[in-house]
DNA sequence: AGTTTAGATCAACAGTTGTTGATGTAAATA
DNA sequence: TATTTACATCAACAACTGTTGATCTAAACT
């Protein structure tokens, strides 16, 4: 199933979407990179919102395993934040294309899945936030308004996969991961 | 030429884009909430792209000239941040859509208008990092990467528009704009 | 040797897209 | 009164959209 060609085609598909947008690109764009017809394409995937689905769930749950194994681990408040920090920057680096769906791409999915993917997001947004109220209660982090200061959080780092994407920036991850927790870690810290 | 039904159409395309995306939004989307027929649109407007064109490059403007008057005027780099998140929470307050569209709307520009806006942004950012530059060098600041300060600066705020939109909140700007500064600021300063 | 599998091609479909031209109307303006 | 202005309708276009079914090939399994 996850052959070569197969590969391909999900790269060069996420990559036009993130240029162009899920709508403004379409089967025969993608079938001209792939450097063959359009209707080889659905040897690969059933219908162009498979491209979506396949791709925006797929980043997301890693995203989600990330962050409950970080929610469950024994760190203090400003610990966990540290780690969502790695966590988000790794994954940015790793997999720009794909964050780029978490970030904008969603919005196209059909009506039923954009519920489904609006809860789980809602669902992760207030873990995050639940982590920054036990870091207020506990004194270690500023008594700001948590869904706003969650926001911030992982906002500050939306602009990050824009960078990462066609090879635009040289940047070292880690260091990046080192100066973002910097400034976000006294951003927040009591 | 600013009559009422020419701003209702702006409104009612604006949202539309908004939520559904430029190329996912039809001229008969908008003709639909409208209450007319799809060719009456093109007495406002004489193509789609139309739209975008002077939407996009309408809320640019307003953002530049009043990053020029922050830049110019004789406040200390920590100041002009401050100043510089005041604008930006305003703006977004009270026109997220047009703001939706300086975030992600731009993409779907033609090849030319693209690079124009690029180039716009890319000198704010530019001004930006200066004010940050300055800042480091002054001791006022933390000495981290300007371009990723300049980055993080801007786009802590980036997920405030999708919270005005359908007034989904009833934040206070003033409030939010307080808290907001004294999470980048206290991130910033030395 | 026979069969499954991954990949490719061609022509064609039904629906949707932005846009146009010709035309109409009621109110404001001159 | 004459005319401009803002707004509206209808039918139709050419181009483009996602998707299908029938068919082919060469390599990999059983």
């Amino acid at each position: 199933m996850a052959t070569d060609r197969r590969l391909q085609f999900f790269e060069e598909s996420l990559q036009l979407i993130h240029h162009q947008g899920y709508k403004g690109t379409t089967m025969r764009d993608i079938a001209t990179k792939m450097k063959c017809d359009v209707a080889n394409l659905y040897n690969f995937v059933k219908s162009k919102e498979e491209i979506l689905d396949i791709s925006l769930f797929g980043i997301n749950e890693e995203f989600q395993n990330g962050i409950d194994a970080i929610i469950e681990s024994k760190h203090t408040p400003i610990g966990k934040l540290k780690l969502i920090t790695q966590l988000y920057v790794r994954l940015t680096h790793e997999k720009p294309y794909e964050i780029s769906l978490l970030v904008n791409g969603w919005r196209h999915l059909g009506e039923k899945k954009k519920k489904r993917f609006l809860a789980e997001r809602t669902s992760y947004e207030l873990k995050v936030k639940q982590v920054i109220e036990e870091g207020i209660d506990a004194g270690e982090l500023k008594a700001l308004d948590p869904t706003l200061v969650s926001n911030m959080v992982l906002s500050a780092m939306r602009w990050l996969f824009d960078s990462f994407t066609d090879h635009k920036s040289d940047w070292n991850p880690v260091e990046v991961e080192r100066q973002i927790n910097e400034f976000v870690i006294s951003g927040v810290r009591a």
